[in-house]
DNA sequence: TTTAGGG
DNA sequence: CCCTAAA
């Protein structure tokens, strides 16, 4: 990695991470430590598993060139080898049913987090970045003071994993809206927000207006696990296709991460995968359908029936043409 | 705001 | 998952 001139960023300051492997560590100990621990003696395996996932962080976050996201953090920490085992204990067949099993503090919470700490305690600025912002915010912020959040936009950070190009711009004003007030839609909350350097619009250099970076709003990919997928069947057989802000209001009340946009998306790909062939036994080999391994075959049967039971409801049934 | 559908 | 026309 050859990473240059440390482009030293107010939040990789030490200090804050600190803050952020603190945070890691009480969630780590708090919530899969733990309850590690009463089921299995080996438990210092886990500790050390993440003892050195911690230590790798304090070394490795300084060079990144981006803000740390917890929740890729975390996903770090739910795919390694100790959550492996962890699953194991549970007798689960993912790591979400193992998110699932035991009853984690959210998850995204960090967010919030890391952005109560830049509220009360920011950071210092690097002088170069410090003289720039202050002439160009001074007539945007009342008392004259640098809103925190606009230096998180200035990250030169780029964005990854999918969705990430169709993500749509949006402006400093349009984020704040999301940190601050969630609206109703609670799912907003558990978005992740990367802000992306502008290279055209770069204040630093041109000493021009630039409070709007470009911001990609992503929201992380998470796998639907078994009892997920259960709870949605449940609601559909109980209440129907379509009514998915129901569903979501009484089958995912503590699965904060679903919208029921969400629910409906599922709902149209289990659809379209319960009528794909699934994987069978054939004269004791397994025979690979055109459905996705994934999904257990008793979750498909149960979505057949209730494609019957419960008809998706067609907007559009016929198509009149004159 | 919520749904249905396309992307 | 995102985006948005429709309702």
């Amino acid at each position: 990695m050859p990473h240059t001139p440390q482009s030293s960023h107010p939040f990789l300051h030490h200090h804050l991470l600190l803050h952020i492997l603190q945070f890691l560590r009480v969630y780590a100990t708090e919530a899969l430590i733990t309850p590690t621990m009463e089921y299995s003696e080996s438990s210092n395996d886990y500790i050390e598993e993440y003892e050195s996932i911690f230590t790798a962080l304090e070394t490795e976050l300084p060079k990144v060139d981006r803000l740390p996201n917890f929740s890729d953090v975390i996903d770090g920490v739910l795919s390694s080898d100790a959550v492996t085992l962890h699953k194991c204990v549970y007798d689960s067949s993912t790591h979400a049913d193992v998110v699932d099993s035991i009853s984690l503090p959210d998850v995204f919470e960090f967010d919030d987090y890391l952005l109560d700490f830049v509220n009360n305690d920011e950071p210092s600025m690097p002088e170069k970045m410090e003289s720039k912002t202050s002439t160009t915010t001074t007539n945007n912020n009342t008392a004259g003071e640098v809103n925190p959040l606009a230096r998180i936009f200035r990250f030169k950070t780029k964005p990854r994993g999918r969705n990430v190009k169709r993500g749509k711009p949006a402006t400093y004003d349009y984020l704040k809206s999301f940190w601050y007030g969630y609206g109703n839609d609670e799912s907003l909350k558990y978005r992740s927000f990367v802000a992306v350097y502008d290279e055209d619009n770069d204040d630093l250099n041109s000493g021009k207006k630039s409070e709007k970076c470009n911001i990609v709003r992503r929201k992380r990919h998470k796998s639907w696990s078994v009892h997920e997928v259960l709870k949605l069947c449940d609601g559909v057989s109980q209440l129907g296709v379509g009514k998915w802000t129901e569903i979501k209001r009484l089958f995912f009340s503590s699965i904060h991460h679903r919208s029921s946009v969400d629910l409906k998306d599922k709902w149209r790909n289990l659809l379209r995968a319960s009528c794909k062939s699934p994987s069978v036994k054939l004269k004791g080999e397994w025979v690979q359908g055109n459905a996705s391994p994934t999904i257990p075959n008793h979750i498909l049967r149960r979505v057949k029936e209730l494609s019957v039971t419960h008809p998706y409801p067609r907007k559009r049934q016929s198509k009149i043409k004159l």
